[in-house]
DNA sequence: AGCGAGATTTAAAACGTTTTCATGATTCGA
DNA sequence: TCGAATCATGAAAACGTTTTAAATCTCGCT
């Protein structure tokens, strides 16, 4: 049936190259058809007959090719890339370990690939957008650490290049996003040291200029206003702090008057030093004071398991986010699909 | 002086295109000059004139010129890219921060950028590798997690590939690496338990098939050996283990006859895991027991300050990998140049 | 004047794709 | 039997660079 009329010969080929990668050209020459129809083929045009189409891609496998990447993207603009920007405080444990896995899962079997940008020299956020949107280093950009104004959504707005934020602005445009109710996971987890008797809460807060920070704050706040008791939101420290720092901030303020009876903390490792911390004060965690802290790890569970945590699933949040940046791409612009606030699930027996 | 004898209006040009990204071409229609000769005078070529190189150079800047990665890839074969590998399991606090932020100040002033490609879903860790030299995603590799037949050195120095290793391999052909002298460490570290009176020491081994796991446990085996006292090799877990399962293998172990007195831990969450099971039997370490660990952040110094650790400084690695990947990238072959082993240092107080 | 040697600049090919447009077969309706 | 429609393939242009080979210009020198 297959009748190729021109000289197909799959071995021996006059004069062409033999040697480096094989590209389509290769591919075409030994089935004697045109680069053009192969590539057709490869694409599974529906205009190339299935005959043709098997054929060529078994030659494919066999003389192992790949496309050349560069070559299509200069052709078609796109990359098939998503990048992911990190930065150092979100300690590639944890977070960024369980926001990749998510959005890993999310692109597996599409024909994205995820690489992370890291911004590890204290560079400006908006100069990894700025080197990625310039270099087409990726089709969509990811990326959390998100600011009321931030000037990455603003830039990446107006070029119009997709994007997912994990995080919120307060931008009037709105954009793809999807954020975890940190006001809620911070209104309960204050009410529930209310709740145990505790009257004087103490927030240690997100670090300034992030609009989650405001949002925990904001619950913090609420909470303690509705209860009518005193609080304190600790100076000096936020959740980016070194472990050290947050341990020895806590220790200091005990022996200072008027100390707050319990924590309202952001992080596992925070817990961690808040407890160290009390613990060199010669204050027990459920006697002498209470922690909520929230929970994205297994860390704390494994040592310190009598802390009350609220949890929150990267894995998800990661997984949301790649699922709403392939739509993005795909050109949906209905917000209703492109933004999600994730519920903090509340512990049954609180 | 400079006389264009073509017509290089800057402003009114008769056909050309007037929209989308800057490339050589409009340079080359607003100087006047070849696309070639803007190409040449971007490289700093020397055979272009200085005053040519200027103007082609302002004119570059004030369009907002950069070159098309994709093209030059196409072209030239180079990515001006260096890729890292990362898998889950590095999450251990800080490894990944530390590791990047060393790579980035290598790369600092280069032309060089770093993207990570994660490895979260259960690939093979070949298969990352594959793709990379595959697609040309990168002029060169940096990995750890190193094994005695890593099929990825095998494989990329068969290519020719450039490729840095954290951890050494046991493969006859020499290749370029940086490792922390696991072995040293190790049997310091036993040592020392040793000279504070143990006489059972248990290591928390690395987990199996990396080579560094057999380094530790020969260090730790020197120790023992040396002092001819008792010793375990704790099983059932290892470094990558959740710390919650270390942490149930410790307690589980102190209910069985004749347990362990002192630890010989590989890492920080590995040594928080062991105090917090050792605890839950009702012992108190530096007084029933012992532990020394290595130590890569800051975290344990900021909740368990009374372990003795002996410092890997993973930025110095990631600084160290970075600079040799160049010099491989470069050309470099003498293993001298291409090969480091870095040297605990043991706490002066020993 | 003429000629070769630098010194500058340029035209054209190439990298490996995808895409636009055209072409040669085959089949179909009349 | 003849166009018209459908099907399968192909030639060539294009994407934006770099590179090879060649062209032009400018001098100094005979």
């Amino acid at each position: 049936m297959a009748d190729p009329s021109k000289p197909a010969r799959s071995e021996d080929n006059g004069q062409p190259a033999r040697r480096g990668k094989p590209t389509l050209r290769t591919i075409a020459e030994i089935t004697g058809l045109a680069v053009t129809t192969v590539s057709r083929a490869l694409a599974e045009a529906p205009q190339i007959s299935a005959d043709t189409r098997r054929r060529v891609r078994e030659v494919a496998i066999e003389i192992g090719y790949s496309p050349d990447r560069a070559a299509q993207r200069l052709k078609t603009g796109r990359t098939n890339v998503i990048a992911v920007l990190l930065d150092p405080h979100e300690e590639i444990l944890g977070y960024g370990t369980s926001i990749m896995s998510g959005i890993s899962k999310a692109l597996q079997g599409t024909s994205y690939h995820v690489i992370v940008m890291p911004n590890f020299l204290n560079t400006t956020n908006v100069e990894a957008v700025n080197y990625i949107t310039r270099n087409s280093m990726a089709d969509g950009v990811i990326f959390s650490r998100t600011e009321p104004l931030d000037p990455r959504v603003m830039l990446l707005s107006e070029i119009g290049f997709p994007f997912v934020t994990h995080g919120r602005t307060e931008l009037s445009t709105p954009h793809a996003y999807v954020d975890y109710d940190n006001f809620t996971f911070s209104y309960q987890a204050t009410r529930r040291l209310i709740a145990k008797g505790r009257r004087k809460p103490a927030l240690i807060s997100g670090p300034a200029g992030f609009t989650f920070a405001g949002h925990l704050q904001h619950g913090f706040m609420t909470a303690v206003r509705e209860a009518g008791c005193a609080y304190e939101i600790l100076s000096g420290i936020d959740l980016d702090s070194p472990a050290g720092d947050i341990r020895d901030r806590v220790r200091q303020r005990y022996s200072e008057p008027d100390p707050p009876d319990s924590f309202m903390c952001g992080g596992e490792v925070c817990a961690l030093a808040t407890i160290t911390g009390m613990s060199d004060c010669g204050l027990t965690l459920g006697q002498e004071y209470d922690i909520v802290a929230k929970q994205t790890s297994h860390l704390l569970g494994a040592i310190q398991p009598q802390v009350e945590t609220i949890y929150e699933d990267l894995t998800a949040t990661g997984e949301d986010m790649g699922r709403v940046l392939l739509q993005r791409i795909g050109g949906e612009t209905d917000v209703d699909k492109v933004q999600m606030l994730l519920s903090p699930q509340i512990p049954s027996n609180w």
